[in-house]
DNA sequence: GGGTATTTGTCCGTATGTATT
DNA sequence: AAATACATACGGACAAATACC
């Protein structure tokens, strides 16, 4: 089958991880010894360890050895809150009530000119300036998400100046436009995409550079009343630590369904 | 910054590729070129490829050379359509609205045991027997996803007996329960999760067998109106070529949002 | 169909560098 | 400081896939 002989050792390693035989966490035989196993050169092993680097079974640490990934247990997020509730509620509800502890920094607030994405969601010409609030999101700890939302600049002229300082909104961004400018938001779109990391992203969410690990890119944009875009929010979540949720129509409640059940 | 040589030949031709020097699709020049330009080893320019294939902005092919990725005009699915309606409406539904024309294989029926977290979703012991009815679905001749549908056996002998049928139930499912079994389908839950391809899956979706393209998982729970799972579909989607949308709350008609515009 | 040139893939051996313990 | 383990880099040989004549 797989014919040449570094995916042989690999698929013979693969089983032992999958049958559990190489538990999550553990050590392989260093690549010496493996070449004494096979029978192969220590380049071909390496080639073997590759492959599995790749399908993000062993990641090698320089100096320790090569070890058996283990599964990060996962943030699972629920994105269909109801239509008026902001990003920081909806994520914060959904975080606490697996007892996790979220921790956002300040946002970095900024007036950048809208790339032509966040221009055409917002309905913008290109170009225009627009405000930014960006931030970076742990639980426990754990590198979460990096968010940035993109208001038009008029909302800080027409009275909604906290959106230029440097502090979260406490009551929610969301409450406060509904207050200072009677802006409601009725509904939101979820545009979900995912790409290969920046290096900054990367060195964040302290992900390998080669871009193995993958990362979710969610646009979302909220609706006032009128149906017009008041707000782009871009969130970046890596792939190996995220899963989401959207319920639509009549659900029950959830049961707390564990992501240990999703196997297919 | 990036020290060893492989990757700064890496980042060299990372550069031209995203300067648009080298267009998508375009051949780079070959390893024994490319060692003659660098002065580097064969295998340090293999390596710089191999760096740049990880992040997949090249790709190989064996007796041909190395290219630049072509980015793949994104499938767009909306996944939140109307509680009521089932996947296949859906999904034709969305796809339909870009002039393209999907093609499901007809159903691959089977009675199997429930998986852990199949049986979960659906509420019943791990193991009892279920409908399984599987599809392999194409738009425009290119491989889409891969679908399973579970529903509890009982439905079959309780009058839907088109279940165990393998033909597409025209005028689809939900549909079909409601008038025969009085079963609404009134909101269901998506559990968006990304995972390395299975070998099957990669071939089916002509993936590189090396997992660096990701694939898309999702669980759809449909509920009834007692609350009760009536039905678990398990989707699987490259990630390379299908991004989602989801509505909630009040919004605006989609004015043709075109993924071009989705670049941070 | 067959043969040949081109290009990437596999495999080896060796030497040295770097990170960690 | 020494030992260990993975990372980088080189050079060489042959295999396999593809394209072209």
């Amino acid at each position: 089958m797989a014919n040449p002989m570094y995916r042989q050792i690999a698929e013979d390693l693969r089983e032992q991880i999958e049958s559990g035989q190489l538990q999550p966490g553990q050590q392989l035989r260093t690549e010496l010894e493996l070449r004494e196993t096979y029978g192969a050169s220590r380049n071909t092993v390496r080639d073997a360890i590759k492959w599995l680097t790749s399908l993000r079974l062993v990641e090698t640490r320089p100096g320790q050895g090569t070890f058996v990934v283990k599964k990060i247990d996962p943030f699972v997020t629920t994105l269909s809150g109801e239509p008026g509730t902001g990003e920081s509620v909806t994520y914060h509800f959904q975080v606490s009530r697996h007892g996790r502890k979220p921790f956002n920094t300040d946002p970095q607030v900024e007036i950048q000119r809208a790339t032509s994405g966040v221009a055409a969601e917002l309905r913008l010409p290109e170009g225009t300036p627009v405000i930014s609030r960006h931030q970076r999101r742990f639980i426990d700890g754990t590198p979460w998400s990096l968010q940035t939302s993109f208001y038009p600049r008029g909302f800080a002229l027409q009275g909604a100046e906290k959106l230029l300082n440097a502090d979260n909104i406490e009551e929610g961004a969301v409450q406060y436009l509904a207050a200072t400018l009677g802006l409601k938001q009725v509904g939101y779109r979820d545009w979900i995409t995912v790409r290969a990391p920046s290096a900054a992203e990367a060195d964040f969410f302290r992900l390998a550079q080669d871009g193995r690990v993958a990362v979710f890119e969610n646009f979302r944009t909220a609706f006032d009343q009128t149906g017009t875009p008041m707000r782009v929010t871009v969130t970046v979540f890596p792939t190996d630590r995220n899963q989401f949720i959207f319920d639509i129509g009549d659900v029950p409640e959830p049961q707390v369904p564990s992501p240990e059940d999703h196997k297919s």
